[in-house]
DNA sequence: ACCACAACCTGGCCGC
DNA sequence: TGCGGCCAGGTTGTGG
């Protein structure tokens, strides 16, 4: 479910929820989810939160007085509630109890998802790329990651390692606005699409953080509230109807195992017809 | 090194 | 109603 702007969506709940909180009780009702020790526990159990922030989409617990850290990821259908419902109830795999008696809810439908604890340099080895919204993504850093690689551009920019956040929807929503066919070699592109390409991904992303992300089905943030950026997809979801840019049909085919939306006049293969 | 694909789970939807 | 098949916002391991 989550890509970045919905990450960043919960993660600014969570750190308004568990920042300067202690954690009073834990339960765990799903061991293969939230795999915590005996000894883990002991480390958590009324140890102050100092901040929950994001990396690529990665939730990440910093701590008062430890280097150790929960990372968290929420997959295709994970969400911390505050308010769950009565459905979301059977599919509870832990809940966290702070201090001041608020009680946070782990649901995740297809367990895909989780939370573990890691030490102090795991962030640092994870095989991760730019974060998007950073000034280091910019157009000569996406220059020289596709340089070398024949993969379709869609592929390439689902592979967290060069640039991480992006999933299925805004990847189709940012090829769209630059033009770009998801098809395309990678290597392909020109110094003018890729510069496009990086425009398009930041004002995508920035205004689907703006609009508390786009829910399709499952994703809620933690007051079960959905986002509100569905209702501004071009392509996403979008087949059959007409392009808002040239009313052609939207098509969709698949991608490395994705389904891929794209119109299929405004997103052309050949440069040079 | 690069890249495609199955696997991990559950539930919803569509067609027969 | 029921059942099989396909689909879903992500990542990882395997094998060519």
């Amino acid at each position: 479910m989550p890509e970045l702007p919905e990450v960043q969506t919960v993660v600014d709940e969570l750190d308004t929820l568990f920042r300067g909180r202690s954690i009073i009780g834990v339960d765990i009702y799903t061991p293969s989810v939230i795999p915590f020790t005996d000894d883990d526990l002991d480390w958590l159990l009324n140890r102050s939160v100092s901040a929950v922030w994001r990396r690529c989409k990665y939730i990440v617990f910093d701590f008062e007085k430890t280097n150790d850290r929960l990372l968290g990821h929420l997959r295709m259908t994970g969400k911390f509630v505050s308010q769950p419902t009565e459905n979301e109830v059977k599919h509870t795999h832990a809940r966290f109890v702070l201090d001041n008696g608020d009680v946070i809810h782990y649901v995740d439908i297809r367990k895909f998802g989780g939370l573990k604890r890691i030490g102090a340099e795991s962030l640092q080895t994870m095989p991760l790329g730019v974060e998007p919204l950073s000034s280091t993504f910019t157009t000569a850093h996406l220059s020289a990651c596709v340089n070398g690689r024949n993969r379709p551009i869609k592929s390439f920019l689902m592979d967290q390692q060069f640039v991480c956040g992006l999933g299925n929807i805004y990847v189709d929503e940012s090829l769209f606005r630059s033009r770009v066919h998801p098809l395309r070699p990678a290597q392909s592109l020109t110094d003018k699409e890729c510069r496009s390409l990086v425009r398009s991904i930041k004002s995508i992303l920035r205004s689907a953080i703006t609009n508390m992300g786009t829910t399709l089905s499952d994703y809620r943030n933690t007051e079960n509230i959905s986002g509100q950026n569905q209702h501004y997809l071009m392509v996403y979801g979008q087949t059959g109807k007409p392009c808002r840019r040239c009313s052609t049909p939207i098509e969709k085919i698949k991608l490395g195992g994705r389904g891929t939306h794209f119109c299929p006049r405004c997103q052309i293969i050949d440069e040079d017809p």
